[in-house]
DNA sequence: CTTGACATTGACCGACCAGTCAACTACTAT
DNA sequence: ATAGTAGTTGACTGGTCGGTCAATGTCAAG
């Protein structure tokens, strides 16, 4: 049992790096089992299909995504707002690492994901929905909490919360088409805007 | 030379629509050859090879994207603010069509292939990052405009339509997830803000 | 009427695709 | 000791992948 884990994590792990660097149609399930050293016939012992070792890989990539950029954001040692800064300041260093690693900005699973599977299987395209929902809770959370403590005047906090995390898929998509990480900081101080209309200046 | 025109202009469209509809890496160039009703041997005639084809889809796609909507919506008839607002209106009536019609959002084409093919092929992460630059300069000359007629406070014209056109991309990456158009409508109001930091509500 | 360029065709290539399966091993609970 | 379960293996399927090629067809300019 302790094995079958081991054997099952490695699939998802091996499978999660190869379709996050290329796509889900690029990687074929043969390469999977080379990378995590697994013969094909066990893949099919532990997941039915390639599509179920997708919905496993985005459960995986989003308790990645909590454990590396969201709960290291959204601490309340800070000002609300200033852990929203926090959140791309994360972002910024974490891709401008991969891209001195592997020469590449990879963008966001979630989003490389929905783009390319969303029309072609409801269950993929729920699931990341699902992310997608998800995620932009913590900034919801901040945005209340700011307007609680008098930073921010009256708002809608999820409509709010929303536009910036569709702001944040924006800037993945522009940062790994210009394969440059440096579009994540400057465009991510335009974010601000989305959230203080009022302020001037 | 009239039909050869024709030949390689109806593989390019074929190629459009399936890419565009399912992705790059799903859709073979057999399959495009039946769409167009050519013969795969005289699809090698006119391309050197399935990547070509996607660098003349993107010239194609880039032209349909300003006729239907960048030369609509970018019109000195109404004031320089009001065309970037009509920009979301046009691309949400599209939208809406398509998934009116077929059932998907299937997003922004240059988005959706910047993508699945940027860490893969640099000839086309080139084209689409030109694409982007591109789509960005109606945005700016409107913003400058807007900051001439003294609609605006003195901006930095380039980046904020940057900023805005990346939020365009992620605002197309969220419809497409929840296949839903209104989002784009929804979430389009929060482009204002991106443009207009100084107004007071 | 001939030449040469362009266009078309279908057969073909090796590699790979997702997925299947029966045989086998290793371990666990009784 | 044994029966049952979970895990592993490698050979296999039918189909598709991107791409090649030589033969043939078409047509216009000289």
């Amino acid at each position: 049992m302790e094995s079958s884990n081991d054997t099952r994590q490695r699939i998802i792990s091996a499978a999660q790096e190869l379709i996050y660097t290329r796509s889900y149609n690029e990687v074929g399930v043969q390469e999977i089992c080379n990378r995590a050293e697994v013969k094909k016939g066990s893949f099919y012992h532990f997941f039915p299909s390639k599509r179920d070792l997708a919905l496993a890989v985005l459960d995986q990539s989003q308790a990645v995504m909590y454990e590396t950029i969201i709960n290291r954001a959204f601490v309340d040692d800070i000002p609300p707002l200033a852990r929203i800064e926090r959140f791309f300041t994360i972002v910024y260093d974490f891709h401008k690492q991969v891209k001195k690693d592997t020469g590449y900005v990879f963008g966001c699973p979630f989003g490389n994901l929905g783009c390319e599977m969303s029309t072609r299987d409801e269950d993929i395209r729920c699931k990341v929905d699902d992310i997608l929902r998800t995620s932009e809770k913590p900034f919801e959370k901040a945005l209340s909490e700011a307007v609680t403590r008098g930073d921010l005047p009256a708002t809608d906090a999820a409509a709010t919360a929303r536009a910036i995390f569709a702001y944040v898929e924006g800037i993945m998509v522009y940062a790994k088409t210009r394969n440059d990480p440096e579009l994540i900081r400057e465009l991510g101080k335009h974010a601000l805007q989305l959230i203080i209309p009022a302020k001037i200046q």
